[in-house]
DNA sequence: ATATCATTTGAACAGTTGTTCAAATGATAC
DNA sequence: GTATCATTTGAACAACTGTTCAAATGATAT
């Protein structure tokens, strides 16, 4: 167990540091990684997976995904702030559905890239 | 303030749950959601950018990134163990670099998400 | 063997996330 | 108005995540 004092000295000192991607990328950076996060969780990409067959309602995603009511709901604000869901209310039910295509797109790419 | 007492009885109750979802994408749910977790990490994202151009020691990485080579290298561990990212060593340096293409398509189709 | 550099690893710690519970709100019917 | 159903909301709490720090390991050179 040697004491070593961390110089923190090394050749990549001398090199200036820049970013190896665009800065239109980097300025995008924090908002797709919001966008996967959305998807990162297995209930909440259940859930979207749900809603890309068709809009259904808060109580009836429940039930389908056997958690409760106010989980699916915390869940649904969280995908509406982000914009990736929509809803409308019809008397006292909500329906939620996808708000484009492009999640589908991204879960078919993950996929692919799972089954290899 | 009313004191309601949950019932927990709705008219969902008398339809039998069962998944939108093939058995399949059941199967790979959760895979897929930590497929999108790592990418869901700012830090972590311009990471496997930075690797997408070409590969590069844990120092050089830690430079451009601004961060410690502690924190990049505790990232890499994590790519690694989920197998996006692989590495071969030369004298004292590791270089990393990207396991496949799918994570650029990946990357790409929630570019085209965001800029709508 | 010792020194140094590049990297890894484990522990601790702060910040974030998702669920649950209780209560509130919105809407319809009586 | 009250009652009921569907949904939302806020607070509390446990679980997870990523960083930092210190120390260890791996590799090369002297």
């Amino acid at each position: 167990m040697k004491k070593l004092k961390s110089t923190a000295v090394c050749p990549c000192e001398t090199i200036q540091p820049h970013p190896f991607i665009s800065p239109e990328d980097k300025d995008h950076l924090q908002v797709l990684a919001d966008l996967f996060k959305h998807l990162s969780d297995p209930r909440r990409l259940n859930l979207l997976l749900c809603l890309s067959h068709a809009e259904h309602s808060v109580c009836i995603l429940a039930k389908h995904l056997g958690v409760t009511v106010s989980a699916v709901s915390h869940q649904l604000q969280t995908l509406r702030r982000a914009r990736l869901v929509s809803f409308r209310r019809e008397g006292k039910v909500c329906f939620y559905r996808l708000n484009d295509n492009h999640v589908h797109k991204l879960i078919q790419t993950a996929r692919e890239h799972v089954n290899e």
